[in-house]
DNA sequence: TTGCGATACTACGTGAAGTGTAGTATTCTC
DNA sequence: GAGAATACTACACTTCACGTAGTATCGCAA
């Protein structure tokens, strides 16, 4: 459905959180449960390509921060996906 | 990256078509390449779900309509996804 | 008329990634 | 001090994206 990456890109965008955190602050504002192995699997691989990265002590509450790349790629991807729904929404329009 | 299911049907929105002209009218509106697999894979998973549906007749060029359950799952995609969009372009504004 | 590029797929293998479940340890609250 | 909420780890499963190879057809030009 919708892309876990970008939703944990979008909520570390409002700033730094811990995993837990993400997933309630997900499924706050796009209504999307994520269960503990979409998230913590994103979260790994987000951060082996350096587009988040752990900050403060390496605790059981580990929190994270978006990175410059991180923030560049959410732009993209962004602007990707509007890209395709201006043009779907027209489309529809016509349907 | 972008989900192929929605761009073949963005791509179906504006009418029937076949395979091959989807893959075409999806480079040409989104910039993205599918492969033959990644697109055929799509089209089979769709149509099992009722989401599109072979029309003319069984020919090498096979033709696809888009169905009502199709608009109504591209339109509640669209939804998700521009309402994830909205909040990720406040936040970023915010950084 | 044959050679070639474009068209339009099918078939298949692979690996990444989404998803669910179970389990565990800690913290908070009553 | 018992139970609920918090905050994960570990693991197995399945789907799916993606690439490659192969095949058949069609149009067109030399």
């Amino acid at each position: 459905m919708t892309d876990p990456t970008i939703l944990v890109l979008s909520s570390l965008a409002e700033g730094p959180r811990h995993g837990y955190a993400i997933m309630q602050d997900v499924e706050a504002f796009a209504g999307v449960t994520m269960g503990p192995g979409t998230l913590y699997g994103a979260i790994t691989r987000m951060e082996e390509r350096g587009w988040i990265h752990p900050v403060g002590p390496r605790a059981r509450r580990q929190s994270y921060a978006i990175s410059d790349s991180g923030l560049l790629h959410l732009r993209e991807q962004l602007a990707a996906i509007q890209r395709v729904a201006k043009v779907a929404r027209t489309r529809l329009g016509n349907v």
